[in-house]
RNA sequence: GCCGGGGUGGUGUAGCCUGGUAGCAUCAGGGACUGUGGAUCCCUUAGCCCGGGUUCAAAUCCCGGCCCCGGCCCCA
């Protein structure tokens, strides 16, 4: 027998159903804010992702060299991709852009709880757009992403790196070592006025900080937010790791995962230079799908497992009647099971029964001899003969009601 | 990369400490029920993660590997 890769999944029927929903309903909450989706190689020139996000992560991305001598990497994210993209062929487009993905992305880490080898994220970037109300959109899409999800345990922080990087320059404390500390909120490690700083809780206290521009920008986008009734904490301790955010930046936590908790996360970045482009201000985020769904299950999400419309049971007989009139139906949209295993009638009908038909309908002798069908309700239990073109009716009708 | 827990039919589990016939439940297939479903009863298929060691004998004890789970590190 042959294992799985570790850090990797199958989906059954029943947990892509839940996949399935959810996407739908991320991809619903993207386009009412006018995203329209792109789709980017699974793998892209390792140097794209150092170019990014520095030398470091070589050693967490599946590299590989082609047949060609190409060095090449599973993305490990879709920000890049999509960059790419934007400085290579779209960089003509009327803005703000509005960008969104869906796609796996891979990264060679140790696998735990709701942290895989291979994972989705959906994200979008917004290109071309830096006021206040832009980033301030841009977060409520994340927001009302987990909300029409239907998520109710988040926690949407919000902070701002030049304001952070800013104030720790001035203490001269712009350390990789203290922002590793203030990201983590591990106070025990952070110098007390550290600490102060990044407990603020008031944009209107951060007066005696700088940078004066940013700090009005920020205050906006709070603002902005806060009169939307979207609900969220502010906190500067926000690192975020990588230099090219500018900005603001937020992530969403949902405390019911432990060690692994945070579903999304970005903000307002530099990238289009790095790869060429004219500089055209940028944000974005990307949404942990399978961590979101994990959150979404311990609250109880389900998908609902649909059956179909009908259930043919056809005699020996009447086979070929049987799967010309399933074909119909079929064509009018319906789905429509035939018995395909010979079971005697009363086999049919539990099979039927356990795949959550509606209706079955049986094309026995005693049908076919009276030129009839016999319409059985799997609900009500009741049973009748008609018509084949009485039951079409019915069965359109029932469909317009349930189907 | 580090620390700890674990891996028994498709699924969920008992057995492991104290070595000696692998048990239960569920699902699936079939039958009781020769034309009527969800009940009941019966039958069948199917299992000790992999490799090595100790032993007369290993699911059980020991070592290594693989995989899963919780945490640390990292987290674009």
């Amino acid at each position: 027998m042959f294992e799985r890769p570790r850090g990797t999944r199958d989906f059954g029927p029943e947990e892509m159903a839940e996949r399935r929903k959810l996407e739908n309903l991320l991809r619903k909450t993207f386009e009412s804010y006018g995203y329209r989706e792109v789709m980017t190689p699974t793998f892209e020139h390792t140097e794209l992702f150092v170019e990014r996000s520095g030398e470091a992560i070589l050693e967490e991305m599946y590299v590989f060299r082609d047949k060609g001598g190409r060095e090449l990497a599973l993305r490990p994210e879709l920000t890049a991709p999509v960059m790419r993209f934007y400085a290579q062929e779209m960089q003509r487009r009327q803005k703000p852009l509005k960008l969104y993905y869906f796609g796996q992305v891979f990264r060679y880490e140790r696998p735990q709880k709701g942290r895989y080898r291979e994972f989705w994220q959906m994200g979008l970037e917004l290109i071309g757009a830096g006021s206040p109300e832009a980033t301030a959109e841009m977060i409520s899409v994340a927001y009302d992403s987990m909300l029409n999800a239907g998520l109710k345990n988040f926690v949407l922080r919000i902070g701002d790196v030049r304001i952070l990087k800013d104030f720790l320059e001035k203490k001269g404390m712009n350390t990789g070592e203290i922002l590793r500390a203030v990201d983590k909120k591990d106070d025990d490690n952070l110098p007390a006025e550290v600490r102060d700083f990044i407990a603020i809780d008031d944009p209107k206290e951060l007066g005696a900080y700088g940078p004066e521009d940013e700090v009005i920008r920020y205050g906006e986008v709070l603002d902005i937010l806060k009169s939307a009734g979207v609900e969220y904490e502010m906190d500067l301790g926000i690192a975020r790791g990588l230099d090219y955010y500018t900005g603001v930046v937020f992530e969403i936590d949902a405390p019911s995962l432990g060690a692994e908790k945070q579903i999304c996360g970005g903000g307002e970045y530099r990238l289009a230079e790095l790869f060429g482009a004219q500089p055209v201000p940028t944000s974005g985020f990307a949404i942990g799908f399978d961590r979101t769904l994990l959150a979404l299950k311990k609250e109880g999400f389900v998908a609902e497992v649909p059956g179909p419309c009908v259930y043919i049971i056809p005699s020996e007989k009447s086979i070929a009647a049987a799967f010309s009139f399933s074909r119909k139906l079929r064509m009018g949209g319906m789905w429509v099971e035939m018995e395909l295993g010979r079971r005697a009638i009363g086999k049919a009908l539990k099979k039927a029964s356990n795949s959550g038909a509606r209706y079955a309908v049986i094309m026995g002798e005693d049908e076919l001899r009276k030129s009839v069908l016999s319409l059985k309700d799997m609900e009500t239990g009741d049973q009748r003969e008609l018509s084949e073109d009485e039951l079409i009716s019915v069965l359109k009708t029932a469909r317009q009601k349930r189907y």
